[in-house]
DNA sequence: CTAAACTTTCAAAAAGTTCTGAAAGTTTAT
DNA sequence: ATAAACTTTCAGAACTTTTTGAAAGTTTAG
């Protein structure tokens, strides 16, 4: 495969996943972009390079820069802003799933925790099975949230190898 | 709260979740709405429940059941088709992750495999780039891969004790 | 101050996804 | 064989999300 395949392929595959995983296909594909490009890029190239307009590349690059995944740089003399992502798959894992944590699992942990004060009684099935389900979502919610927290404090070699000792 | 009223919220804030991960906001409630049921529900008592059309549930629970969170029941001397969920959260989670993992980590995979292997100059920063990113994400997913694995295999139970363990 | 270079905004259009409901299909009982 | 009870399908409608592009805004240089 050609080089230029390759990256095409690249970014169309990040791009896909991205949309399955409920985050917007083309602020997928800029990241993916700017995952293969070994210095910046400007607004321009970036519209060019994905064929998408310039509102779209400014709004997906301050998402981006909002989940933390790219940042702006100012080179001395020029108007322009550039644009450059952190290459590090480790980092970038922390910081997804630090933002998601943030945006989707700590508010619905904050329901499950109202929701499991109801009071009811023990004898209604209903009440029961209601319960049931929701102190257990809760407690396994609460697990993962503890998990995404080691994760975010560890380096990644450090994590795999602790999990990886979990199977002798 | 009222019973009734932290039913709904439960519904409401599951279909919520679902949909930010990728997962159709009905299916999402559908499952809830099983969750937080004691016994078997008709398509007639879904579509009412949650004020859909027949249409609607039909495929849902088509769905809900392709993903293994929901089976079809036959009750002796009835025609209808009643629908039941298991309601074990660890199992829901080994569940969506088996099922996630095979639709959308497993391919995803694959094209980095054939993405590695892509050759080109050293000195090119081009391609050093791209190989390096390519390369590092690949590991990345493969260690999500096999962690998933394990979780798969685990209990509950035991799984987390694992992780926690990490602390210390 | 003015113009050029650049970035941001946002209303409307396009694209993508989900839902409806009526018709077709299936199964079972008589 | 017929009818009743139920399930499935799918074309089009409704809804949601994303994208466009032109206008407005901002910054810098002279």
């Amino acid at each position: 495969m050609e080089l230029a395949e390759a990256k095409s392929k690249f970014v169309e595959t990040w791009g896909k996943l991205g949309s399955e995983w409920g985050i917007n296909r083309t602020m997928a594909q800029v990241h993916a972009l700017l995952l293969i490009t070994p210095g910046e890029l400007t607004t321009e190239e970036i519209m060019e390079k994905l064929s998408i307009s310039r509102g779209n590349a400014n709004m997906t690059l301050r998402d981006l820069i909002g989940w933390g995944l790219v940042e702006k740089q100012h080179k001395p003399g020029e108007r322009k802003e550039y644009f450059f992502a952190d290459k590090d798959a480790w980092k970038i894992a922390q910081q997804v799933a630090k933002e998601r944590s943030k945006r989707e699992l700590d508010p619905v942990i904050k329901v499950l925790d109202e929701l499991t004060k109801v009071q009811g009684d023990i004898n209604d099935p209903e009440f029961k099975t209601f319960n049931k389900s929701v102190t257990d979502i809760n407690k396994l919610a609460k697990n993962v949230n503890r998990t995404l927290e080691i994760m975010l404090k560890a380096d990644g070699n450090w994590f795999w190898k602790g999990i990886f000792k979990l199977f002798k």
